[in-house]
DNA sequence: TCGTTTAGTTATAACTTCTAACGTAAGCAT
DNA sequence: ATGCTTACGTTAGAAGTTATAACTAAACGA
């Protein structure tokens, strides 16, 4: 938080009022969705009138991609410190239910509908890939069983994006498994198309978690 | 299309006023995402004034959910014509990532970001669980290995939403998976979350679709 | 103490959804 | 064929939204 003694009072100031403004957003998002927020209805709720806001942020954009920014942050904090706390993947899933159910429209606000033309700045990314890091930790920890899929020969060929990460392509394999199930599982979920279906969306979460480690 | 020849020239003009109208909005929902569609914009490019689009449609909500219908029963047709035609869950998989490749705007409409309070109306369900039927068939056709899991025990007591389907539990589990697990992957496809990462989403999703059948 | 920077204000433009009131035109029945 | 009725499209307007411009006031730093 960026030396809070060397601050000058304006820049203290600045930055509160900043926070609280983050604050406010993330109310109306959890509870009207992002696409009902209002900068001008935050402006009136902490009693300042509309474009007082612009002091603070550029606009809409800039504020959503700040939440946006600060949700990867937050995921990618809450797997850290649960992996350094010794955490295996089955202990991460777990983690990224809890995170994601604690808040459904922070999970969503990073893994639901984007805006057709929108591309997430580069520190964004760098965020994602920080929690990818992690998620090949956990995953090279485990046992690569099994025979080599076509799929492992190719990751061997395209693995950029593991960011020098030395695990073999099983291993990216099971990282990349672990993420795509488990948000199926989650996304679903979350977006409520298992409510009324009748059964335990936890269960099967678990389900899902059990089989992808046992192969 | 409900009889085309005892329709009176009104309501003919009618259903065609309104086909144009969707037509407009998928458009706009395809090049610039569904929270920017514009009942406005859409009245206009249709050389009418604004309001004169409210006798057609209560409002932007009812427009969306029309779209959100008509999302639902083209999934459902598309899936219902591959399996009348003979597929297997294999090609189902196939069919339904063409469908989601064809318009991801489309795709999101059904299972992106829903607005917090909003509940589906009956009908558009009654269509979600035609869908589940189709992968439940396909589902029972195929030879069910494997142990029961305990989710499988789970199912066995909360299969309400397979609306008196005799599949056993397992089938059950290997339709929600299916279900669960190309979601993941196609989700995160559209949404862009791949992109830059190097390797081939189609790989991926074959990937996991042979991990799913093999088990 | 004075000058510069910053915060907040109002006014305004250009949008949006949506309601109300009004005219007009087209279809239907007598 | 002539009305009557119904539906369509219009303009006007309220209540929102984002965002910019211009101005005031206050706080900070030299």
């Amino acid at each position: 938080m960026a030396e809070r003694d060397t601050m000058t009072p304006r820049e203290r100031y600045r930055t509160q009022v900043r926070a609280e403004i983050k604050e406010r957003a993330w109310e109306q998002i959890t509870t009207t969705g992002a696409s009902a927020l209002s900068l001008n209805a935050i402006a009136k709720q902490m009693g300042m009138s509309g474009p007082a806001l612009y002091r603070y942020y550029d606009g809409r954009d800039a504020l959503i991609t700040e939440l946006v920014r600060d949700a990867y942050r937050s995921l990618a904090d809450t797997l850290r410190s649960a992996s350094a706390a010794g955490a295996d993947l089955a202990m991460l899933a777990h983690t990224l239910r809890a995170w994601a159910l604690e808040d459904p429209q922070r999970y969503l606000l990073i893994y639901g509908t984007p805006v057709p033309g929108y591309h997430a700045p580069d520190d964004i990314t760098r965020i994602s890939s920080e929690t990818m890091a992690i998620l090949l930790d956990a995953s090279a920890a485990l046992a690569s069983d099994g025979p080599a899929t076509p799929f492992d020969a190719h990751l061997a060929d395209h693995r950029d994006w593991a960011d020098g990460h030395p695990a073999p392509p099983a291993v990216l394999h099971r990282a990349l498994s672990f993420w795509t199930r488990l948000h199926g599982v989650l996304s679903l979920e979350l977006a409520g198309h298992f409510t009324g279906m009748g059964f335990d969306p936890a269960l099967l979460f678990a389900a899902e978690l059990d089989d992808l480690l046992a192969h």
